[in-house]
RNA sequence: CGGGGAGUGGCUCAGCCUGGUAGAGCACCUGGUUCGGGACCAGGGGGUCGGAGGUUCAAAUCCUCUCUCCCCGACCA
């Protein structure tokens, strides 16, 4: 039996100063948690019971279709330079010397060793499919840590890859993974979302991330408010309203116009009389490359055209430069490749790349969003003055068209038209297929039926552990704490004797505690000698989800039971509670 | 890394401007009265004022350096 009096559960009245979001606050107030240093924190009883709960709902669920594994968290540097991400990672990765000045670092994530095993052990299609997975720390040195345990330094991530003879294969591995997870995350009783998601610049077909909508998050993610469509930032596209391009002026060629002082979209639009969207946005950045063979480092302007009233993505961006780094173009640099100063700036009279391939040249990327339009206004790269009638396609050949937009809310759902919203979101779950990324750099190489040697096909998931705790505190709290789901509590039942020098009550609740724990479930008895209000504040505040007031009316032989989460109070005889519980919790968890 | 803020008892904070050797509330310990939503009375313990150096007869307070933590931004396989 669980006797609060005698355990460790150091709820406090005030957050500490530092706190900022809510599940911070409330889970260092509930005495779950208890930091370190930044980004770095203690879990103590009630903290780690919880984990232990939602760790165990998802070995459940891993176990049905894969392996677990215990990996190391020390890496030799070897394993990482194999993948090539020694050096790629750079700062976020935490680093360490051995005795004999060996590199070490901590695990960051285990892609590498996970890959070295399959590449030392696997040799057959015959041993494929494999699904390995662990529930280990991971460390990472973030620039900012911050949230309380929502961005930290080292935390619990359930990590799995899969290993399949074809893509065909890694389909199916993929599709468990993602029925795994959302077992895993409705029984963990959370309200997500599945999302399209970028799948990062290093190949990968397919992503998806499991989304919780809170304020407290830091990924910005579009769905629509009718149909299930829903993706990030970086990968979510929206249909256009149509807009209606302008009358050809003059001959219909392009034609300057005097446009003095007016630098930014709102100011040509307004001075010409015209909408932001008849106006190209023109943003100059700079590709930084690295020639593979001599090392050399050289630069390569990459030019976007934007619709006026339009924002760029970065990250589509990237994908549109297969992954290649870009950095806003400087002063002087635009007044090299454009003779003219920022503000002015236009595709008509540089000679662009004829494709994103063609070395040497600029490269001119255009969003889609302008492709069919015409007598568009842009900058005439010349100092106080604009051009109208320009028609992409007629007066300059872009490089490429691509999708660089980012979807603003409100736009329509490209599935069913309805509006689509913008929310902040935590990540919970992220899956998707690498493909031959680590498999092929670090060498692993199996037989297929025909004897010949084939890469495996890979693929990787992750649920990070603490933000499922902080995810449902996000979702369930008041001014008094909060309301986990069942499934993820540290206790079912916190049974609360209101005075406990009445013997009569006293036993009684220690009485109905023993019943309930022999039934199976998780009880707490609140046997501290406090006065009823203090037990009650700290009942609220540490999110059990059942109360059971053992006071006054045990003469009648009736207690209270109480719902967290809705406050609901009900009288229930002593008789009767155990069939209280079989009725309303035993089917929830 | 850029910008902003904060380090004083376990927690929340006052004191700093204008130097004189540390306070409040909560928490904790003892005794008593209480006992259905963070009780009351009486007594008590606990702080090298983040650290180092300097100025001064005297530094929590002024100056310099440094460490740590938080927030915004950059960054985030």
């Amino acid at each position: 039996m669980h006797r609060w009096s005698q355990l460790f559960i150091p709820t406090l009245r005030e957050a500490p100063a530092d706190a900022e979001v809510a599940s911070h606050k409330f889970l260092v107030r509930a005495g779950y948690i208890r930091q370190l240093a930044a980004g770095i924190y203690s879990y103590l009883f009630l903290g780690n019971r919880s984990f232990n709960k939602i760790m165990a709902i998802v070995r459940e669920e891993m176990d049905k279709i894969g392996q677990e594994f215990y990996l190391p968290a020390l890496h030799p540097r070897e394993l990482w330079e194999a993948s090539g991400r020694w050096s790629l990672i750079g700062e976020n990765m935490f680093r360490l010397k051995d005795r004999k000045g060996a590199d070490l670092c901590l695990g960051f994530t285990h892609e590498e060793v996970m890959t070295e095993i399959a590449r030392k052990e696997l040799r057959s299609y015959k041993q494929l499919p494999q699904i390995w997975y662990q529930i280990q720390t991971k460390f990472r040195d973030e620039p900012r840590p911050k949230s309380g345990l929502l961005r930290v330094r080292q935390f619990i991530m359930k990590d799995s890859y899969s290993f399949d003879i074809d893509a065909a294969g890694l389909d199916a591995s993929y599709l468990k993974h993602r029925q795994a997870y959302k077992n895993i995350f409705d029984r963990c009783g959370l309200k997500y979302m599945v999302i399209e998601a970028h799948s990062g610049a290093m190949g990968g077909s397919q992503s998806e991330e499991f989304m919780v909508r809170t304020p407290a998050g830091e990924d910005q993610i579009v769905s629509c408010e009718k149909c299930d469509y829903a993706a990030n930032m970086e990968k979510a596209i929206s249909r256009l309203e149509p807009v209606s391009d302008l009358a050809a002026e003059g001959d219909g060629k392009p034609l300057l116009v005097h446009t003095p002082g007016m630098k930014t979209i709102e100011e040509v639009a307004k001075f010409l009389g015209v909408a932001p969207n008849n106006k190209i946005k023109t943003l100059a950045y700079v590709m930084e490359e690295k020639d593979k063979k001599s090392g050399k480092a050289s630069t390569r302007p990459v030019i976007a055209l934007m619709r006026g009233d339009h924002q760029l993505n970065e990250t589509k961006l990237l994908t549109a430069l297969a992954g290649k780094q870009t950095r806003l173009m400087q002063e002087e640099e635009i007044v090299q490749l454009f003779k003219s100063p920022a503000g002015f700036l236009g595709p008509l009279g540089v000679e662009w790349a004829s494709n994103t391939n063609e070395a040497d040249k600029p490269i001119l990327l255009v969003d889609s969003a302008l492709k069919g339009r015409t007598n568009l206004i842009s900058g005439a790269n010349k100092e106080d003055y604009h051009l109208k009638n320009v028609t992409p396609g007629r007066d300059f050949q872009p490089s490429a068209y691509a999708d660089l937009r980012s979807v603003s809310a409100g736009e329509p759902c490209p599935k069913c038209g309805a509006p689509l919203r913008i929310d902040t979101a935590v990540e919970i779950g992220h899956i998707f297929k690498l493909g031959y990324k680590y498999s092929e750099s670090m060498g692993a190489r199996v037989l297929d039926k025909n004897g010949k040697e084939v890469i495996p096909i890979m693929g990787s998931y992750g649920i990070g552990i603490e933000r499922i705790l902080t995810a449902a505190v996000e979702q369930s709290n008041d001014e008094n704490g909060f309301s986990l789901p069942l499934q993820i509590a540290p206790f079912d039942i916190v049974v609360t004797p209101t005075n406990v020098s009445d013997e009569k009550i006293r036993s009684a609740a220690e009485n109905l505690a023993c019943r309930l724990l022999e039934k199976g479930y998780d009880v707490l008895l609140d046997d501290r000698d406090e006065r009823p209000g203090v037990k009650f504040k700290d009942a609220d505040l540490v999110g059990i989800p059942f109360r059971v007031n053992v006071g006054k009316k045990v003469t009648d032989d009736t207690v209270e039971v109480v719902r967290r989460s809705t406050r609901e109070i009900q009288d229930v005889s002593i008789a009767a509670i155990i069939e209280y519980f079989e009725q309303n919790l035993r089917p929830a968890r």
